[in-house]
Formats: structure tokens, sequence, C-alpha cells
DNA sequence: CTGAAAGCGCTTACAG
DNA sequence: CTGAAAGCGCTTACAG
């Protein structure tokens, strides 16, 4: 096979035209023993003339470190994970390191086994993991932490003996139950993802502090849930004057779906959601909503994962703070 | 230092409890050469039980392909990118590669110049390049192409001998164009991002051909340059009775100002945007758009890359058609 | 159907 | 301050 382009150089190159060695050439570009420093001029000169870039798999295979990380997440089209995307970047970058961002088609296993493949094939030191189905993690997931690092990213897994980063999920619960509560609410519902997360468990608890009997209802986390689980509260006769919403995806579905039904926003009935998407403020009413710091959430998750990989101690979880944020969405009970 | 997780097994150990050669492991796995059905059978035996995984950097080494491509965009919490990474994924993993995603954080230089180096690394076996700046290449993307594989995606570079995948920009003005003519509109002004950029100058060229002396406002890709731009206009007493904005968020942020300057939208100000992002049809009133098909844009970017790699032929550049989608957003001229 | 050995491009002890 | 050489974990001609 052709290739159109022109061949690389090599370390060999290199200290062929400077007339030196491979081992000065390899010392000069690492610095980690002294060059004469004429030598060293020369070699940078060559290096930048010729665009010279050392081959990722030969250092990789004496090193034994590609300084590359891998996030998975389920969606990468979602700003809610792209925002998690961007934070972790941003660190990663900072520390030399770069990331590979893969969706993983809602948690498809042989998508995940690929990418789990990525750290067990040493192409990456380690891992960001952002589950979307529930908290018992899969066999290859479990192998998985035996041979590199793994850091949960926006979820816990109890059973699994790795580091997490997540927000304060039982709080954003609280937090939405008692503004409510402070608005006079007294029988709202939920709606939420799936059970089978620890995230919507911790919300729906919390949330409960306050209406220790609100109906909940699951589904999955898209504005199409929002708004089938809300008809389906309708359609049921359940009065209720608010709706707690484990995200803001089901959060605008929701809305949606009330006004179908000519009920208005916040006048009769009230809309909280948690997230604070970009969505969030752009919708009409400008939705009430628990803001989650997912950039930092990224960015906390990559310096866990790194500090692990260059000290060898595994990092303590860390848990994230929510905040309310008011728009136009939550009111006054009728 | 020390890894508090186990040894990685290497071909070399399967092949002593298989008690063959690294040979027969090696064709085994790849299936390049026959082996004994038995001795297939309990290599494969044993590697399953041990869950070995040949390591990336030895196959590279000798093979010279990673099997992983690099997508850059300006920045993946865009939901406009995250949907062209998305598409790209989904086609890069149906033929057996894996993809990076990563940010350029807006065409930084520095952060560009690192993800450049992952080919000239051999890192990644080529790159697929969202540029957000202007058509003229720097330095760095220039070198680069003598190196290795890039298809350009979403822009094309003229002076870059390289294929590109973009929607048919100028048909997308046009439509826009006739759009408003056929509802009465006369003076029309246009918003748009940055002037450099071919994508923007073909759609305000596609525009002109239904109004020749619109006034473009040229700013940046953003809600907040939308509504600015729009603010322009006002101020400066332009009549104005439609928008087309060459993007969506730009569309967003123009419907925000004339809501905040009390004009109702359709019935005092039409506006029309280009790219039906998801937030699209969230907004109130729903934003007429002209839509990209932006994961398409994605697959097709990762089937020309793939194929120049497996063929050696240089492809040809590909535009895909766009299509008028009719919200609540434009309407009869006043 | 199988194996010994060369070699991909680096890094790093070892020796000077 | 410098270099020859071993070796990281694979793949693949070469030889049988």
């Amino acid at each position: 096979m052709d290739r159109s382009w022109g061949r690389q150089w090599t370390m060999q190159d290199i200290a062929r035209v400077a007339g030196v060695s491979v081992t000065t050439v390899s010392h000069t570009l690492s610095g980690k023993r002294a060059v004469r420093p004429e030598t060293a001029a020369r070699i940078m000169r060559i290096v930048e003339e010729l665009g010279y870039v050392p081959d990722s798999a030969g250092r990789r295979l004496k090193s034994g470190r590609s300084r590359i990380l891998a996030l998975a997440v389920p969606d990468i089209s979602q700003s809610y994970f792209g925002s998690i995307a961007r934070g972790a970047e941003e660190e990663a970058d900072r520390r030399g390191y770069g990331l590979l961002v893969s969706s993983t088609a809602d948690s498809d296993p042989r998508r995940e086994s690929r990418y789990f493949s990525l750290v067990r094939a040493r192409a990456v030191d380690g891992l960001l993991y952002t589950g979307s189905r529930d908290m018992i993690p899969g066999q290859d997931l479990t192998r998985l932490v035996n041979e590199g690092p793994v850091v949960l990213v926006d979820e816990q897994m109890p059973t699994l003996p790795v580091p997490s980063v997540v927000s304060d999920n039982l709080r954003a619960g609280q937090i939405a139950g008692e503004h409510l509560a402070a608005l006079g609410h007294t029988r709202p519902i939920v709606i939420a993802g799936p059970q089978g997360l620890k995230s919507q468990v911790e919300r729906v608890q919390g949330f409960r502090q306050s209406f220790n009997n609100a109906i909940v209802f699951y589904g999955s986390f898209d504005i199409e849930s929002g708004y089938r689980l809300t008809a389906d509260a309708l359609a049921n006769g359940i009065d209720f004057t608010s709706v707690f919403a484990a995200n803001d995806s089901l959060a605008v579905g929701a809305v949606r779906c009330l006004r179908d039904h000519g009920k208005s926003i916040p006048a009769e009935v009230s809309v909280i959601g948690v997230d604070d998407i970009e969505l969030a403020e752009l919708v009409t009413p400008g939705l009430t909503t628990i803001r989650q710091n997912t950039e930092e959430m990224g960015k906390v998750a990559v310096t866990s994962l790194l500090d692990w990989l260059e000290t060898g101690e595994m990092p303590t979880s860390t848990v994230l703070p929510v905040e309310l944020v008011e728009r136009e969405s939550t009111g006054v009970c009728r």
C-alpha cells in the first residue's frame, strides 16, 4: 500500500544528520541527562527543521506510558456529557495528557468492551467511566479495574473498589424538596431516570425528606421520557401542583406535556429540574433547577486519575456541591 | 512506582502456557496463517481465561497502524460538534477503529499543535479537522497534511490539497432567501459567524441571490453574538422585517434580542437559522431553519479517511444536501 | 502446520 | 559529556 505523504523521520535520522548517537538525541529531547549545549542546540535545530516528532509507540513500549486518557460517556452528542468532557480535557491538556472521548452508545456492552480494551492494550493509561445503566458493574468493567486505573464519573458503584466523582445528589433532592415546600406545594410528583442508578435513588431520597410519600415515576433521561411520565401521571388522574424532575431534559419534557394539556407554568404547576444544562435558561419559561458543576466533575476526575497514576495510591472519592438556580418555572402554589 | 493492579500478560506468557511459539499465538489471533484447530482452540481458551489483550504499541510498531482516528473540533461541549462526533464515532466503530475526539479550544494554536502531533507521532492513523477560525491554514496544519491523511469537516480550505466534507452552504443561503422572499419580505438583515469562513461567505452569497443588497453583520457563532449583532442593527435604526442567521445559535440570540426590544416573532420580525440543532425545536417560537445533516457529515468524513488509508488514494470532497425545516419563527411579512 | 529470529523506534542501564 | 547495546511486545519473512 503506497502512502502519498512522505516518510517520517526517526531518531536514527536525526542522530545521523547531527553526527551523534541516538542516545544523545533521546537525552536532548527528554532532558534526562546533560548534553553539551552546542550539541543540544544543533540537535534541536535539526529536529525543528525536519519537524521530527518521536514515535509514540516506540516511546510507550519502553516507558509503559502513553500519556493518553480515555473518557467513556453514554452519548457524546448530549451537552451534559460534552460539558464533562470539556472539563476533563482542559485538565488533561494542562497536565500534558491527551483525552480520548468515546460514546458507549448508552452502555452498549460491545462498545464498552472495545473501549475497555484500550486500557487493557495499554493504548491509554487510564479510564474515566460514566455509566448510564445501573450500579451493578458488568463483568468487563470488573475485570478492567484489576488491570488499570478507572475513575467513575457521575455515578457510584458501591461494589467496585474504585474512586468516583459525583455531585451531592442527596442534597440536590433536598434542595428541590425544600424549594417546593417553601412555595407551599404539598403533593408533588417525581419523574426520574433509571431506578438502577444511585444518583436517581439519592435524589428521590433527598426529595422525600420534604415529601415523604411523593409518587415517583422512573424512566430514562430524555425529553420524550419526561413527556411520557408526566402524561402517565395526568392519565392516572393524579392531582399534583408541582413536578420534581431528576434532570433538566425530563423537566423540559414535563413542561411540554403540561402545556399540551393546557396547564400554565408556574401558575398551575411548578417544575424544577436538576443539572442546569444550557437549555435550561433558553426554554420558556426559564427552568428552575439544581445546578451541577459538570465541567468541574470532569476536571476533578482527571485530577484523581492522574494523581493515582503518578503516586500509585488510589485517590479518595469526591462529592461536589450543588446549588439552586431560580428561574420562572416554579412559583407559589395556586 | 508501584502499580496496585496486577501485571499484564504478554504474548510470551500465552505461548509458554500453551506450549507453543509466539509466532503461533500471533497467527492464531490474527488469522493470517492456518493453525491446527486443537492448538488454536487451546490458545484461544488460555487467552480468554487470562483476559489477554495484545499490547497496542507492540502491534503498532510493526504494523504501522494504530487503528485510532482523531477528530479535532473547536468545542466538544457544543451539541453541533457533538453530533458530528457521534456520526464519526459510529462509523469508525463500525469499521473497527477507535475515535479520539478533542477540542482545540476554538482553534487555539497550542492545542491544535498538540493534536496534530498525535498524527505525526503515529499515535493515530489520520485526522478529521474542523476549523473555526478562517480558511487560511496555519503552518502546523500545512505541514501536517504532508505527513498524514487529513480530512476537513464542515469547512473548506481551498489552499490545502485535502478532501473536505461540507454541507451545501450556497444552497442553504438560497433556500433561506427563497423562503423569506416567498413570505413577502423585502429588507432582511443577515447575521453570520466569522467572515473568514467559506461556509459563511457561501451562505451569504446564496442568500443574496434573493436579496442582493442585504446588509451583513459578521460576528462569532454563539447566542451572545446573535444578540449583539441584532442589537447593533436595531441601534443603527435599520428597518428590517426579517433576519437570516447563518446558524441556529445566532438565530436564538436574535430572537431573544428582538423580544427584549418588544418585537413579536414572527408577527413583526421573522427569523430563520441554519443547522437544526436540538435547541431549534425546543425554543419558543420553534425556529425555522435550514437543516444540515451533521451526523452524516461525521460519518462521511470517516468513510473518506478510512478509504484513503486503505486504498492509498485521496478521496474526492463531498457536499451534503440541506433542507428547509419550517417552524414558527417565520411568517408572512407584516 | 510450526518456530527461530529479525526488527519496528524508542529508552535506559552500563561503561567509558 | 557521550555511545554501544539490550530490550519493551509485537509481526512477519524465512526456513523447515
